[in-house]
DNA sequence: CCCATATCAGTTCAACTGATATGC
DNA sequence: CGCATATCAGTTCAACTGATATGG
């Protein structure tokens, strides 16, 4: 898949929502945001997947290798995968399984907890990596259209969100 | 599941993935949004899904419900309700199932094309999307840590990037 | 006849629940 | 012992592919 279609509506369908919506229900700024972001989530995941094709993995595992790449040893426990990864331990193993059925990562005993696992990224793991993120910036992560300043802007409002929502505890 | 966990991190995983991202790689501002825009996503649909629970409806086949509840007769051919969803067909025949099953949807020929059908809104169907709205509006759809302007602003940038990926045929 | 609409069968993916083995 | 880490089995959900019935 590509392309989540979608090219061809002759209007725009949040906008068309959210004046009904107004009309309606009232106020419509929060549902038009709440709207966006699902698809803006859906379009973006969907360009991000056709780039990391080619090198077999998703979004998601491609997000756990860059996680790896930037951690001290090129390692770390799935417990803590988890946490950063915001994901569900069943699904960390799912995705390091994968992973693992790549190649690109390894399982090993954690020297500091017998009962934890590390996932650390192989030489072809690092590799695929540094290629795929070359490729995604490439196309600068689908976000060609914001300048620095709108994509600074948004990603403060998001911040915002995040926080709100319990991403982060203190402050 | 009410919450994705992620409560109790002690720093904010983004901007710390951020900071790293810019040593390693360079030019981190396309990333953070990404990553925000994912995360974001997974946080507003888990409160969502939490509030819908209770009406039996996810919130994919709720965004069905208000398409259906704001078309003329209540009522919508399967096609057009994949377009202005950007899901696919399969999908749609899928979510209309669903909302059969529960009762808050009904398939009906479509009086001008034999191929097509209509899914109409029940009684009860418009019931739920009238409870399951004033829920929804009660908690803000979740953005309540924004005001009106920021939200109006998150709103125009992600709607550039719609526009840009294709949401919308015209300008 | 070709094309459009919708469905069906089957696959992939990711999240979840509940239960379990192992080690702290 | 109770608790934590990870896995396994099985479910739900949504998206997809490819094939099919029916009608324009």
């Amino acid at each position: 898949m590509a392309e989540p279609a979608g090219l061809g509506l002759p209007f725009d369908p949040i906008a068309r929502a959210g004046e009904t919506w107004e009309r309606e229900f009232g106020p419509a700024s929060a549902m038009r945001v709440a709207t966006s972001v699902m698809r803006v989530q859906q379009l973006l995941l969907a360009r991000y997947d056709a780039v990391l094709k080619p090198y077999g993995i998703t979004f998601a595992r491609y997000e756990a290798l860059v996680l790896l790449r930037f951690a001290r040893r090129a390692a770390l426990p799935l417990k803590v995968m988890g946490e950063r990864l915001m994901v569900h331990p069943t699904s960390v193993t799912n995705i390091v399984d994968r992973l693992v059925a790549s190649g690109l990562v390894e399982r090993r005993p954690n020297p500091a907890d017998g009962r934890g696992v590390l996932a650390g990224l192989t030489d072809e793991g690092r590799d695929v990596v540094e290629r795929a993120t070359r490729d995604l910036m490439a196309i600068d992560f689908g976000l060609h259209m914001l300048d620095d300043a709108a994509r600074d802007l948004v990603y403060e409002q998001l911040r915002a969100v995040r926080l709100a929502a319990g991403d982060v505890a203190g402050s």
